[in-house]
DNA sequence: TTTATAAAGATAGTAATACTATCAAAAATA
DNA sequence: TATTTTTGATAGTATTACTATCTTTATAAA
């Protein structure tokens, strides 16, 4: 028996639906691997379309232009950690556990989901630390942000945000600390590899140990008296 | 009486000095302005040109391109906020203060500071929120981190580090929260502004909750048992 | 004062990027 | 079989991201 994921995002992130058609899956797929290799300043519809042997004007097609493909994609990363989530933290009764897990999920790097034939989580992955960030930081935001081309992320923030709550419902930054962990369990990440005198990790690059400090630092944030 | 604060960079950021005459000074003044205006991805050294009267070519001779542009007036920043915290801190005692300092200047807005001429301190730290990650999410990082392009950031990260030190001397990740620290000031900040829900400041929109945040944040990481 | 030299201005040119438009061929669907 | 949809092929344009060259102007040394 074989499991099959599919996630549905916002009509607005493209033109023509990619999860619809060959070429659209071939185009979320190559585009992963070619932004990954390349970065995504580098990275263009022409050399995407080369990759996968169709033409520029047929990607653009699907997306109106390469910061709307990167958004689908790093939509569909968020949509795929609150999945996952969702599945690991169901029947697990405290919020602590729930807590951590979220730390664990994010904190850790991931593995190929079979489950998605055309989308390579791992590499997704490293797209989201090094050009998650990209999505939202430029002129339009607020019109992005209008559009709810970003509400995968301010799901998940959600979700976590409500765990928080659960676990000590008199702290008064639930949000900003669920926002704060999701984004430093990838900057750390990210610096640990590239910039590792901002981090205490850079010797060892152990995941488990921005794990430790997250851990710490939440909990500190909780446990404490809360002025 | 007048003082005058000149900040000397790294050369491999730029061709030739900014600093050092008249047009390299209006390259910094009016980059600030222009990307300030459209944003990064819009701005460009023709329309920069265009602005100062003068040609692309002429910017071409002082920096390499626009990204080697931004990193300059990035690691302005940064340097600029050291020499700050520098300032605010001298003669002040206890590291609690020293701390909490930091916090202040990190997450209050900026004002212009009359002391360096050509320099829009406010308009620069809106920059560095809205695109001072783009500085470091390339895919020549560590080439640039080789040639200590991004040292002012690390510089005021160890400062910081410092201080976490000298509060808790047991405690275990003293660069990490200073990093943590210093890019959730900035992150929130941007947050409230942009992507409210992401955070708890969404309806007062008020710098103080950004401060109490990450204070009860910090020490509450500082102050809990560190395992 | 001439004379070297460095900086700035003016102009041109090129490859690549970020698209839009059009038309025909192929595939799917009615 | 006819019709609609999707893809492929080709062309074209404005802008970007540069490099090159040559002249004028400002500065400073001889």
């Amino acid at each position: 028996m074989e499991f099959n994921l599919t996630i549905r995002l916002n009509e607005k992130l493209y033109l023509r639906n990619p999860e619809e058609s060959e070429l659209g899956k071939k185009i979320l797929q190559q585009s992963i691997n070619l932004i990954e290799h390349i970065g995504f300043e580098s990275f263009t519809f022409k050399k995407l379309a080369r990759e996968i042997g169709t033409t520029e004007a047929g990607i653009y097609r699907y997306f109106e232009n390469k910061h709307r493909l990167l958004l689908y994609l790093v939509d569909w990363y968020w949509s795929w950690q609150e999945y996952r989530l969702g599945l690991e933290t169901k029947n697990i009764p405290g919020p602590k556990t729930k807590i951590q897990m979220a730390i664990r999920l994010l904190a850790t790097r991931v593995e190929d989901d079979i489950a998605t034939g055309h989308i390579n989580e791992k590499l997704l992955h490293d797209i989201v630390m090094s050009d998650g960030a990209k999505s939202w930081l430029t002129k339009h935001v607020e019109e992005d942000n209008k559009d709810k081309l970003f509400q995968p992320f301010k799901d998940l923030c959600a979700v976590i945000a409500g765990f928080i709550k659960a676990y000590n419902p008199k702290y008064s930054f639930p949000f900003s600390l669920s926002s704060t962990l999701i984004e430093m369990a990838h900057s750390q990440y990210y610096y640990m590899h590239h910039l590792p005198s901002l981090t205490d990790f850079g010797k060892e690059k152990k995941e488990e140990d921005i794990i430790r400090f997250l851990e710490q630092m939440v909990f500190g944030a909780l446990d404490s008296p809360n002025k």
